[in-house]
Formats: C-alpha cells, sequence, structure tokens
DNA sequence: CACAGGTGTTACCGGTCAGTAACTAAACCC
DNA sequence: GGGTTTAGTTACTGACCGGTAACACCTGTG
C-alpha cells in the first residue's frame, strides 16, 4: 500500500530546537505524502532526532498534527497581515493580492492543495483534535473576506466572497487531480469578473483598474 | 492514530456475488473513513466474506481501491446520460440539473466530498493505479461540461464551464471543513450568475427562466 | 458419480504502526 | 561545583498492516 520510511533529511529542519525540527519536518512529510501515510519515527529521523524526543514533546501523532495545522493557520494570519500592510486602506486591493497569490501558489509544481482541507478528508472523525483548528481556520478565512469585500464597498459582498472563496478551495482541489494546466490565469480573470459583477454601476467601489 | 477495525454489517453488502459485496463495502467504508484508514480485513468483514475471497478477486489493495474509483466514475457517466434524457437537445437545463444535484448533495448529511478528489489528496503517488481513474474522471467531466456550455450558445465556454467546475468542487470540499451551512441555495444563486454572465444578451441562448 | 471452480477457514509471514521504559549524556543555570 | 532540565539511545510492547499457504467445503455441471 505504500508508504514513505527513511527520509535522510529535509530542507529547513535542522536549525533551532528540536521541538521546531520536528514540526517542521512533520509539516513537509504530512504536506507531501499525506498524513496516515508518514509515521512518526520517519518523522523524528527526519527532524535529526528521535521518537522518545518527539514524544516528550507532542503527546501524541494527533496532537502534532493539530500543531502543524495550528502554524499553518498562523502563517495565513500573518500574511493578511502583510497584505494589509502592502495595500493599506484598500480592502479591495488586499483581496487582489490575496486573489493573485492563490492563484500563482496552485500552479507551483509542488502545490498539493490547502494542507488544511487535506487534512479534513484525511481525518474524518469529527472529535480528532485536528478538526478545531480546521474549522477554526476555514470560518475565519471566510469571515476575513467577507468582511474585506465588505469594507471596499461590493455589493452582497457574502455571496462574492463565498464565490471567491469556493473558486479558489476549488482550484487547489482540483490541481491534485488534473495537474494546474495554465490554470492560474484563468482563475485571475474569473475573480475580476466576479469582482465586476459585484461592483456597482455608480463607481462607489472606485475605478477598476484594467 | 485511529482506525476502523469490527464494521459487522454495510446497509446493501448482502446480495449477489462476493466481488460485488465486496466493492460495495469498500465503496462504503473507503468514502466515509478515507482509504488508508480501513485495512482490508476489515473490508472482507464487512462484505460478509473473508480476506482470501478479497485477494482472489483484486490482486492488491490499490486495485481494489482502482475498481472503487471506477465505479463511481460510471455513474457518474450514467447520471450524464440520464440528465440527458431528461432534458434531450436541452443543454442548459441539463448543465443546470447537474448544478441542482450537486448542490443538494453538497448539504446532505453524510456528504464527503468528491470520492475521486478525496483519493487523489490521499494518494499523491503518481504511479497509483488509481490515478490514471482520477485524472480520466475529472478530464472527461470538465470536457462534458465545456462541451454542454458551448452547445448552449452560452459565451466564453471553457470559462464558464471552469467556473461552475470550481465552485462546486470548492463547495464539496469546503462542506469538509465548515459543514455545509445552507450552502445549497447559495451555489444555485451563483451558478445561475455565472450562467447569466454569460449570456449574450441579444438572447441567442434563449429566455433565462427566473 | 466424478470432477471442477469458487468459497470459507485458519494460521501464518515480515513489516510497520503508535507509544513507552530505563538509562546515559550533554547543556544549562545558579 | 552541583543540580536540573533536556536530549539521545536502545530495546521493547501489543496491535495491526497487506498479503499468502494449505486445506476443507460446497455447489454446480458433465
Amino acid at each position: 500500500m505504500s508508504a514513505v520510511g527513511k527520509v535522510v533529511s529535509i530542507g529547513k529542519c535542522d536549525g533551532n530546537s528540536p521541538r521546531e525540527r520536528i514540526v517542521a519536518a512533520a509539516s513537509e512529510l504530512f504536506y507531501r505524502h499525506g498524513i496516515r501515510a508518514v509515521g512518526v519515527e520517519t518523522i523524528a529521523e527526519a527532524a535529526k532526532t528521535n521518537k522518545m524526543t518527539l514524544y516528550r514533546h507532542f503527546s501524541s501523532k494527533d496532537e502534532l498534527v493539530a500543531e502543524y495545522l495550528r502554524q499553518l493557520a498562523d502563517k495565513s494570519t500573518s500574511a493578511w497581515a502583510r497584505r494589509e500592510a502592502e495595500h493599506p486602506g484598500d480592502p479591495l486591493g488586499q483581496v487582489r493580492a490575496w486573489l493573485q497569490e492563490t492563484a500563482a501558489r496552485v500552479t507551483k509544481g509542488d502545490e498539493r492543495g490547502c494542507a488544511l482541507a487535506n487534512a479534513a478528508v484525511e481525518l474524518p472523525e469529527k472529535d480528532h483534535p485536528a478538526r478545531r483548528v480546521i474549522e477554526t481556520f476555514k470560518a475565519g478565512q471566510r469571515a476575513r473576506l467577507i468582511q474585506l469585500c465588505a469594507a471596499a464597498g461590493l455589493e452582497e459582498p457574502e455571496l462574492l466572497a463565498e464565490e471567491l472563496f469556493l473558486l479558489l478551495e476549488g482550484a487547489r482541489v482540483t490541481a491534485q487531480s488534473m495537474g494546474p494546466r495554465g490554470l492560474d490565469e484563468r482563475l485571475l480573470r474569473m475573480g475580476e469578473r466576479m469582482i465586476r459583477a459585484h461592483t456597482r454601476c455608480d463607481g462607489a467601489a472606485g475605478p477598476l483598474q484594467q
């Protein structure tokens, strides 16, 4: 059935504390091969440590999984903060930046979709510690998008935000079963079209560039 | 890490030949719990048979997985045939029917997304026998949608088909991490809006009901 | 009746899984 | 220095994994 076993080293897993190396190694392996396909022993070795140390920092593999997802959620949060800093007072610009960055990521070779969404597929048990993280993250993501669409003065912001959200979520999952096939530029066209369809004709949302 | 083990019986797994029961049991268990989470022994027991008989019909678990996905792909194909029979000469009607059926399914309680897409998440190995099935299926689905949009005389049929495809694919995957939350009616609104946006103003696509 | 093919049963293989015990070595802090 | 915390090492548990061997059975069909 295939497993992973014996991964000698992993990029940036050699700095800092064992704990950080463990999470870094787990992130890489979980994302690339799937959570259930990777054993704790493999993770420990890739992190240049051992299973005992891993279990001194995480009470179970499931907790390590939760931490892996938690850190990804944090990264997403800081990405939104960065976009806000790059487009201060311009919510539509922030949405566009998110659109562009995500579309670009979809077509990158090593893309395997949203790690949180993938985890939800792999871990259907509703009481798994990872599920709280996943649900909170997705709800926050959606709320942020709605808030930005509303702040941009677009019509029916909830509907637009959901359209954009589902579009990109669909693109990320589809890229795994069909490959990217130049999806990124089409995604941008679709996104812009959706935004335009929600723009008041009186120009309240400001002029649309391009 | 949680597994499945000991599933006494499974709905319609008690008819016909052992082979059919095995595939039926595997379908249920793979979809509900994930492919890697279910062992062959569990499948055999749920199918009221044993591991040896399973391996007399399938050379490996991976081959059983491929057959599981193949049968689902076939069901999808016959669903398209049914829609064609229900809306003869009306490609837009077929697209709308697909939209409605899929939207309705997304919000059903036992929904766990597209089984083929989930399998792609769980089985990233590019040489896995299931991947051929998945890629062929998704490409066919997309092609059919494009062909219908084109036959309906809609503008930029490829782009519209892809929008609809990604929208529903995103909805199915999102439902797993956020729950349905009345997504179905919103999906229909979004879909109709997209179709309308691709409808020529000269009415070449026929009048839009509602 | 004989024979054949599909099925059931049991026991087994080697390997891997998550998780732990007991002990040693190193780093740290006062 | 001494004591504490953290990390590494080895070996282990019990369970489960996918897959197989050998043999008994049962139900057809000629």
